[in-house]
DNA sequence: GCCAACGTTGGC
DNA sequence: GCCAACGTTGGC
């Protein structure tokens, strides 16, 4: 069982949307190392789930992974603000997954925080210059993080 | 609103 | 295939 870290803008889809749909899917990645990581997920792995483009951001809760990666038709959708004018049902090369609520933090875990804490050089999260919005987490990472976010 | 960092595009 | 210009992300 694998561990991700997932952003989102709340206005968007936040932690509150997932909790009132229970499931949903997470589509919308347009970035080839994002959906690469994607292509690895697994029913049963979980996720961070990040509140990206807010004041503060951080971390909301925590979701499953529900089913396996399959084509995000949303990028032929015109209409979709992620749409890929590129995109074909012969060509789609972005993928998503459903994703179901687990539970949302008592408090956000806000990124100034996560900085403080020991043992998360290595997240790619808190490296300059990243902007991956799909991400793996190791069992340690996601241990202090979650940890970090019950106290 | 600013801007650093990065990814993508397109001319050559 | 290079690389400058442009667009996007996302924290501050």
């Amino acid at each position: 069982m694998a561990y991700w870290l997932m952003k989102s803008e709340p206005d968007a889809f936040s932690i509150d949307d997932l909790s009132a749909a229970d499931q949903a899917p997470w589509d919308g990645v347009r970035n080839y190392q994002a959906r690469n990581f994607m292509r690895e997920m697994r029913p049963g792995d979980h996720f961070l789930f990040y509140h990206s483009s807010c004041q503060p951001p951080g971390l909301a809760g925590i979701g499953e992974i529900v089913s396996a990666p399959y084509p995000d038709s949303t990028a032929l959708d015109p209409q979709n603000p992620y749409h890929d004018p590129k995109a074909s049902t012969e060509r789609l090369p972005w993928m998503a997954v459903d994703v179901r609520f687990e539970r949302k933090f008592p408090a956000l875990l806000a990124l100034a925080d996560i900085r403080q804490l020991a043992g998360l050089e290595e997240l790619p999260l808190l490296q300059k210059g990243n902007r991956l919005s799909v991400m793996p987490i190791t069992s340690e990472q996601w241990a202090i993080l979650t940890t970090a976010a019950q106290a």
